[in-house]
DNA sequence: TCTGGGGTCCTAGGACCC
DNA sequence: TCTGGGGTCCTAGGACCC
């Protein structure tokens, strides 16, 4: 719920640990929040001018798309963001245009205005497409300037951004916080600028609604309401334990800072994915088993790309489906070993969405992949029950000289009190099978493999490779040589 | 005629370990 | 016979954001 708000771990520690919890971080207006008004809408009106004081709505277009932007034209008859497409068309009157979006484009413009935002800044954290925060503390002298001073450089900022996107408007918020800048930036749209100066925070906010600040959404605000809470001043005026009551332990000390205009979160030039995910709404409800398996393929695909691309490996695979009753299903699995196949992410989701089953339809399917590990030289422990845990460790190697698949045995009869402790993978193991006695480890990948052995051992027998189509090898089951 | 797609964070319960 | 707590990992689902 209020997962932009930082919660310290340590009592009495901001970020950093040099703030004390409880006080404001900054007294300095030296955050800035950048939003590209109606963006993708607005592109489109740049691009075509036929289309420049018409209703423009870009989004799905197909029989169950919702809109993802609408031009402030569209805004004048109710027309909003993840509104469903239909019920855009039957509020706009005739004239008005649907776009499914030209995403290249407004990649290119939004990379436009970043340039300008990073000329003035050198700590901008990028948000989304349209929208990024500058710490301005390290390139400027906030600490003597005045209001002015900031205006005058939100105002380039924004004279900037139109030059540099061919006439984009931008509305600019800056305040002593990520919260503050970015309820400013609201604030003041469309085409706007608004400072919120430090001391200036509580005013600001006592008469919004509570909806305003950024992580109160529908379900938090309806909870509150039924405690008489309407305005952020209402919020302000219930207990902490109260609020914790309702709302649970983040989502209570959250919403207690957010009333205050506290949050300590840091502007961040880069944060690590953890998650990689790819879903599809079909036009027509699945119903038919093969026509599930079929997608989830092509899901996983999609995944496995991007997952390649980023030279990520996951171990959580997930799936998603949803049926045509709108009902929600997750399932997940995690393996012992990060992977970026195609193949092993579809077998896995595959198997986890016929546990779900198809019910009266499937609408949605996504898959999923979580759980990053470092890949190929990452030593994989591997969880093999009760065994040794104090003793020598040996570590074997062998060369995998297939392009394709292939699989890593050995054969350790003599001594029953060895374990297998890790395995290093050229591009991490796919499945890892291993017993006291023997084991075996599939992967991809050329190069040498490890297989590191704890506790006592006479050492293992040879280790052995072979090729993916050999038969005396399953997928799924130890080796023909196995003990 | 219903309600996208890409994410992040939080919660609660169970398993398991110490 | 009854009864611990803390910590971590995993899973399912909810809420929220753009």
């Amino acid at each position: 719920m209020c997962r932009t708000v930082y919660r310290p771990t340590a009592p009495g520690r901001g970020p950093g640990g040099s703030v004390p919890y409880g006080l404001p971080m900054r007294a300095t207006a030296s955050v800035l929040h950048v939003d590209l008004d109606a963006f993708f809408a607005a592109v489109e009106q740049r691009d075509k001018p036929s289309l420049r004081g018409r209703p423009v709505v870009v989004g799905g277009t197909g029989r169950r798309g919702v809109v993802s932007t609408a031009s402030y034209e569209a805004r004048h008859y109710g027309v909003r963001s993840a509104m469903p497409a239909w019920q855009a068309r039957a509020q706009l009157p005739g004239g008005a245009a649907f776009l499914s979006g030209r995403f290249d484009a407004y990649r290119r413009s939004s990379r436009a205005a970043l340039g300008v935002l990073r000329e003035l800044s050198s700590v901008v954290e990028q948000v989304s497409i349209d929208e990024a925060y500058a710490d301005l503390a390290p390139d400027w002298p906030v600490d003597g300037w005045s209001r002015a001073d900031a205006e005058a450089l939100a105002e380039r900022l924004r004279a900037g951004v139109r030059g540099a996107t061919g006439g984009l408007t931008a509305s600019v918020g800056v305040g002593s916080s990520k919260m503050m800048a970015k309820m400013a930036s609201e604030a003041s749209k469309p085409d706007g600028l608004r400072v919120i100066w430090p001391g200036e925070e509580a005013a600001f906010l006592a008469d919004l609604p509570m909806r305003a600040l950024p992580g109160v959404g529908p379900a938090t605000t309806e909870k509150l309401r039924t405690f008489g809470a309407v305005t952020v001043a209402d919020l302000r005026r219930m207990a902490l334990p109260d609020l914790v009551s309702i709302l649970g332990e983040a989502s209570g000390h959250g919403v207690h800072d957010l009333a205050r205009g506290i949050d300590r979160r840091e502007v961040t030039t880069h944060r690590e994915a953890k998650s990689v995910s790819a879903e599809e709404t079909f036009h027509q409800d699945l119903t038919d088993v093969r026509e599930v398996t079929a997608e989830l393929g092509l899901l996983a695909r999609r995944v496995a790309a991007r997952l390649e691309k980023a030279g990520l490996f996951g171990r959580t695979v997930g799936v998603k489906l949803r049926r045509h009753d709108f009902s929600t299903h997750l399932r997940s699995t995690t393996l012992a070993h990060g992977t970026d196949r195609a193949e092993l992410i579809t077998e896995q989701a595959v198997r986890l969405a016929l546990g779900i089953g198809v019910g009266d339809g499937v609408r949605l399917l996504g898959v999923s992949v979580s759980g990053f590990v470092e890949h190929s030289q990452e030593l994989m422990p591997l969880d093999l029950g009760p065994g040794v845990t104090s003793g020598s460790q040996e570590s074997h190697t062998a060369d995998v000289s297939s392009e394709t698949d292939a699989a890593v045995g050995w054969d350790d009869e003599e001594s029953h009190a060895a374990r297998l402790g890790r395995v290093a993978w050229p591009t991490g193991a796919d499945v890892v099978h291993a017993e006291h006695g023997a084991g075996w480890v599939w992967g991809s990948g050329l190069g040498r493999v490890t297989v590191r052995f704890e506790g006592p051992t006479t050492g293992p027998g040879p280790i052995r490779t072979f090729e993916a189509d050999d038969p005396a090898l399953r997928r799924s089951d130890p080796p023909a040589w196995a003990p």
